[in-house]
RNA sequence: GCCGAAUUAGCUCAACUGGUAGAGCAACCGCCUUGUAAGCGGUAGGUUGGGGGUUCAAGUCCCUCAUUCGGCACCA
């Protein structure tokens, strides 16, 4: 008779087989109304399960991530695709799983049907939501459920099955409806809610787009139907009013905006930096050049343009020539670069190298160029040029530890002086294809995992990711409204140095292949640019303001003192523009304040008399007055901390 | 690259089933000398993304190219 651990510990007895539903109206009536689902030692089933051994189970409710998952699979699997299979008869379904907000459904349409179409599925997905139909798993044979969805014109699930492992001769289906009824019926491993009622009505059909059959883009294209779904409407709500801020801080309408950079149609993929967006530039640039100096790194320049024996002998023809620019030249052909790093092996080969030397760091803030398929640019995040904190680290095997701790930490520092200090981890291995002796591969592999377990830190691993010569540690910062974005690599590369020709002479007087770690802690400027604009939604910390402040008169006759005051201000490297057009201060405060100017100063007489300014913060409409002495001083420490102010009435004023 | 959608004044957007392209903001010119998120008046601004076609007539329908957006695939 079954034994039911729970998960606080406590433990409870049935005197004979028990289903889940059983187990959730012994632990009370709430529970019992929540429940969607089970797990039981680990894995989860559906609720119908009937236990008869002893078991650890979990109750799964909409407030569980596992919950949430299961319904919204339920709505995928059976509500969508059931709507879409009531509309569209001749539609035939692949694939419907869940997502982190929601789920999506892929789907062969005989025609193409278009966004306009969405409504009515998801009003119909309310009615099959209403009508609270059971439903209820079914193992049938493996072939019998082939020939029962090829005789339903339902290939691709006959294609799934068909794909399985060969030993798994039953497969699980889910019926909708009583006993038997044929409404609705689908292959899937489950599990599902009991009733399709439970999932509520706190979802939307949010998108549709195209997605190949099995990923693969030699597949045949289908649409895919996007929906977001939720444990409630005020859950939902919240998301869709995070999609809405996201919209509002996107980079491209923030740039547009605060004038920072544009691109237009000669130019795809390629940002035009205005001096606004290249004052914030600079901000980045000039302080990662100081990080360079602070770690060792000695900062270099090459060519653009190389000769593309180079590219073939560092491989990068063979793996990337379809998405590399070139150009020819007097019967010469030559590459733009793409990447630095062969560059940096030709100044390292410039020298003949002792052991004692290394490790030798070399850095660079290089234009590169790659032809993006067009399909995928995007904004600032995807470019077709852009430039790297690249770096490369020519060392020995026994330096490669030390070096990725050394990275790491600095790293962590970065991100916390832009303001990201939730950092997530992940460990890239070797790719199907790729070049280098596998036991070389075993070699780095564990160079990288051994530093980021001697530092305790918490990685996921990501098998077959690595670069085609070598595996790569993966940095990614989630921004303030949740996001992740990876930015950051430290990749062990064996092959590149020794391809190039890159040697130095070892303590037996022999000649080595350096070891060289690519490394970038940013990635893409123009990317890591691009989400510091939607981290801060164009609400820059003082450090980073293109226009840190504007200074006004409230008439024209203030003008000389605003002059001067601007001078002053500029002689302490701070960046400050003047309005002295003949608008009322309400007029000009308006306008700074959409553009997020972080310090709005105001002279009035007053003012003038005392040596003193007003000073309004953005964000807040409280004003301060105080001596110019003082503000320069608040503002200068207020930018070597590299934060925003806690509280914009406290800031600075 | 693939699927779908979009492209109208500097920006944000209108223009019913084909029938004279408009508004707000910005710009420019005046007036106002102004104390913390929009003072008042006036002026100018467009080959409706490019090219082709259908039609008496095209922003609107068709073809094509480009770019952008949402995804997919790719991402050294």
């Amino acid at each position: 008779m079954p034994l039911i651990t729970l998960p606080d510990g406590s433990e409870k007895h049935f005197p004979e087989p028990v289903s889940g539903f059983d187990i959730a109206a012994s632990i009370g009536s709430g529970l019992a109304k929540a429940a969607l689902a089970l797990e039981v030692d680990g894995v989860q089933r559906d609720l119908s399960t009937t236990l008869s051994h002893d078991a650890r189970v979990r109750i799964l409710t909409a407030k569980d991530v596992e919950g949430l998952d299961v319904l919204r699979h339920t709505l995928a699997a059976q509500v969508l695709a059931r709507a879409v299979k009531e509309l569209y008869p001749q539609a035939r379904l692949a694939i419907g799983p869940t997502i982190d907000t929601g789920f999506y459904y892929d789907v062969d349409f005989p025609e193409p049907i278009s966004p306009e179409a969405l409504p009515a599925i998801e009003a119909r997905m309310q009615e099959i939501v209403a009508e609270n139909l059971p439903v209820t798993r079914e193992m049938w044979p493996r072939d019998q459920a082939i020939d029962y969805f090829q005789h339903k014109g339902e290939h691709y699930k006959a294609q799934i099955i068909q794909a399985a492992p060969a030993e798994e001769s039953y497969v699980s289906l889910y019926r909708q409806g009583a006993d038997g009824a044929d409404v609705f019926m689908d292959l899937c491993y489950g599990p599902h809610l009991p009733t399709i009622g439970k999932a509520g009505s706190a979802f939307r059909l949010t998108s549709l787009a195209g997605a190949y059959w099995r990923g693969d883009s030699n597949n045949k294209m289908l649409t895919r139907i996007y929906g977001t779904a939720w444990p409630s409407e005020k859950a939902l709500k919240a998301h869709l009013r995070m999609l809405e801020e996201a919209e509002k801080r996107d980079h491209r309408k923030l740039g547009r905006q605060l004038d920072l950079f544009h691109s237009q149609e000669e130019a795809p993929g390629m940002a035009f930096w205005h001096p606004k967006g290249w004052t914030l530039w600079q901000q980045v640039e000039q302080y990662m050049r100081a990080v360079y100096q602070h770690t060792g790194f000695q900062e270099v320049r090459c060519p653009n343009v190389l000769d593309v024996k180079l590219w073939k002998a560092s491989g990068h023809w063979d793996n990337f020539k379809e998405n590399m620019f070139f150009t020819a030249s007097e019967n010469r052909d030559y590459a733009i670069k793409p990447m630095n790093c062969p560059g940096h092996v030709q100044i390292f080969k410039q020298h003949l190298h002792s052991y004692r030397e290394l490790p030798i760091r070399l850095g660079e803030f290089g234009s590169c160029h790659r032809n993006e398929p067009s399909g995928s640019l995007h904004g600032l995040m995807r470019v077709r040029s852009f430039v790297q904190d690249d770096g490369h680290i020519f060392c020995t095997e026994d330096q490669i530890h030390d070096e990725v701790v050394a990275f790491t930490r600095t790293l962590q520092q970065v991100y916390a002086d832009f303001g990201f200090t939730d950092i997530l981890y992940k460990l890239a291995t070797r790719p199907e294809q790729r070049v280098g002796a596998d036991a070389v591969w075993d070699k780095a592999e564990r160079a990288l995992q051994q530093a980021l377990d001697g530092q305790g830190i918490n990685y996921q691993l990501n098998p077959g990711e690595g670069a085609f010569y070598g595996p790569k540690i993966e940095f990614s910062l989630r921004d303030g409204i949740g996001r992740v974005w990876q930015c950051g690599t430290m990749q062990v590369d064996f092959s590149m140095p020794g391809q190039l020709g890159a040697e130095y002479v070892a303590e037996d007087s022999s000649r080595r292949t350096p070891v060289m770690l690519h490394r970038a802690m940013l990635g893409s400027l123009e990317r890591f640019i691009g989400i510091l604009i939607e981290h801060y939604a164009g609400h820059f910390p003082l450090w980073l303001a293109p226009v840190q402040c504007v200074a006004m008169g409230i008439t024209d006759h203030q003008a000389d003192a605003v002059q001067a005051l601007a001078g002053r201000l500029r002689q302490q490297d701070l960046r400050v523009e003047t309005d002295l057009r003949n608008a009322k201060v309400s007029y000009k405060i308006r306008e700074h304040s959409l553009q997020k100017t972080p310090v709005i100063l105001v002279l009035g007489n007053r003012e003038i008399e005392r040596d003193t300014v007003t000073v309004r913060r953005f964000g807040s409409n409280v004003q301060q007055t105080l001596p110019v002495t003082e503000l320069i001083e608040r503002l200068r420490a207020e930018i070597s901390s590299k934060r925003l102010p806690e509280t914009p009435m406290n800031a600075a004023a």
